[in-house]
DNA sequence: GTTCCCATGGCAATCGTTTACATGGGAGAG
DNA sequence: CTCTCCCATGTAAACGATTGCCATGGGAAC
């Protein structure tokens, strides 16, 4: 390695300038530049001050941040890791969560897992050799085994570093999460057709296998009970998480009982349950209601524009930042959960009421 | 700062291991280790090397890409800087971008600028100070002039420090692109609905101000010369990019020409056109054919699912990791333009044809 | 047995910062 | 007019890796 004169011309590949030509140009030492230029709580003079100033802006001095982090064991980063960066879902979750840390000055990777255990546990390790400050997990844990445990003694080290982690939903490791609430989610829309009038709501459901589907199935569930609404097995049927699904059960649905509304396990469900009504010449809302849950973009431009309930992505990325940063900061931060908010469309209608 | 005893163990919020820990373990020097961390050319011993690896393995060693950076002058990290992470557009090619360099171990740092001037640049302040190996801009530049300075500045600086600049659209800037010709897409659609019997295809536009709708308006005319349609600009009507934007187009174009086939210069505005048709008691696509551009999600769920053509922005993403590698290994990459694939749907009939 | 070479490994400088500690000098108190 | 004390600055040691150069030593060649 040649040694390079203090104060040559910056060579090609390196740093432009570092520390040591704002110091000499200013005429201070490194470590006074250095106090101005990070803002240290170490006095230094008003005058010296305003000369190392203006050295740093005329040579166009930008710190190098990973020299500060490999001294103050900070990185000033955050990864986070989703199922697939392309999916608005995550999408949201991610702007969110960048909108809040970018405001302390931090700066965000992001990873695409693919649902892959290895390709999310080398993301992990890289994110580690990164030194992140914090790892954000978008996505719930996935279910093969050997990856929880390597998952597990990946996260034991992260930690022991003085590294964060925060999950934005269920997963199997522990940290300050925040949760939306899916089940609360389906009971809120429950109610707030029962409040226009149905007593006779019918529900479609996801795939069995499916989580989410179970939790928001239990979430009718809890307002059917809660509001006394008319019960019974004939008044769910199942399907996949496509239109197409959504149009099957619906239909299925229409030969068992007699509904004047229908809440769908999720939008797409619900379009195809609108169009299949529809085509059989039932109206909607005015024959029979249709709500949905998600709110994704074609929500509003499906063959009625949809009620539904909007997942509040962009806030479950900002209250992780949020946490995040708590955390960095050492403190314990308590974790949230979100409730969404419901869309008012033109898929529901009211039942012996003016509305 | 109180000295290390080395062999000592971890610190909290210090790196577990070092170098050091894995070299003493093994019986080497740090030197030793370092060399078969890395993969570094230098010559060891198959046992010696067994030795580190061993000894690496038993302390669950993450190498420090920080300090390494430090001193290779290269950080294999790469900043992308999107206008907003949540559009589907960005989203797709992020994914592209982030598959393509996760393949080389590099890292993405993502950032949403908000098409807003002064935080873009921010932005760009912030990635050189992280050192990063490539900056990304997915988006075209803006147009406010300070910016335009400052931003040009500001890449000189990190192109003298070794950073690579990649462009994925229309940019100020200097440096290896990939495009997506938007004007041979309109064309090549208009030449879909031409080879499909259409001889008199309306076209609707977007804004005057906005760059895109220039561009797709050129393809419009190229192939209406080239396939000796009718012309004249009755044929042409603009809106804003928006549903409603598209009908009220389709509207006036309808008062003017007897067209057979619309070209909409996007989806939005393409659906907006279908409905009032629609509403007009006109069949789509029997007696008028609608086609879009761009394929968004909701293409698919419009009153008709439309027929339009898919921007690579996937590949948009991968090709641009592609440049950028190859740039930072020390090539100079040639620029790749990229086109679209139709999308058939249900929205465009056949004239005098059995399609 | 001597010379030489090359494979292997270690020493130490270095990347660009931060920060504990040392130091010098001026102001204020006595 | 001294003696403190503190403010401002400097010196130098880290952080954790890479790498140029040199040292060593064993084997081959003579």
């Amino acid at each position: 390695m040649v040694p390079k004169q203090p104060g040559s011309p910056p060579a090609e590949g390196k740093a432009p300038y570092s520390l040591r030509h704002v110091a000499q140009l200013a005429g201070v030492s490194v470590a006074t530049a250095s106090r101005v230029m990070s803002g240290s709580s170490h006095p230094v003079s008003e005058r010296t001050r305003e000369l190392v100033l203006a050295a740093a802006d005329s040579l166009s001095f930008v710190p190098n941040r990973l020299a500060r982090a490999l001294v103050t064991a900070r990185s000033h980063t955050v990864g986070v890791i989703v199922h697939d960066i392309s999916d608005p879902y995550f999408g949201d979750i991610v702007k969110g969560l960048e909108d809040r840390i970018h405001a302390e000055d931090y700066q965000l990777f992001v990873a695409n897992s693919d649902r892959d255990p290895e390709k999310e546990l080398n993301y992990v390790r890289a994110f580690d050799a990164h030194q992140v400050d914090a790892i954000v997990f978008a996505a719930s844990s996935l279910t093969d085994p050997d990856y929880a445990n390597t998952l597990r003694k990946l996260a034991a080290s992260f930690r022991a570093r003085g590294g964060v982690i925060v999950l934005l939903s269920d997963h199997l490791l522990e940290g300050p999460r925040v949760l939306f609430d899916n089940r609360r989610a389906a009971a809120d829309m429950v109610g707030y057709l029962a409040n226009r009038g149905h007593r006779r709501i019918g529900y479609i459901g996801g795939p069995p296998d499916i989580e989410v589907s179970h939790v928001r199935l239990a979430g009718f569930n809890d307002a059917v009970a809660k509001f006394g609404l008319s019960a019974g097995p004939e008044y769910t049927a199942n399907g996949r998480f496509t239109a197409k699904g959504g149009g099957d059960a619906m239909a299925e649905l229409l030969e068992r009982v007699d509904v004047t509304a229908v809440l769908a396990a999720n939008d797409l469900m619900a379009i195809g349950a609108t169009r299949r009504l529809l085509s059989a010449g039932i109206a909607v809302p005015d024959d029979i209601s249709v709500a949905g849950l998600d709110n994704i973009a074609i929500a509003e431009y499906g063959p009625v524009p949809l009620t539904t309930m909007q997942i509040p992505t962009y806030e479950l990325g900002q209250q992780g930042g949020a946490l995040l940063l708590a955390a960095v900061g050492g403190g314990d931060p308590a974790d949230a959960r979100l409730t969404g908010s419901i869309i008012e469309r033109e898929s529901v209608a009211g039942i012996g009421t003016s509305a």
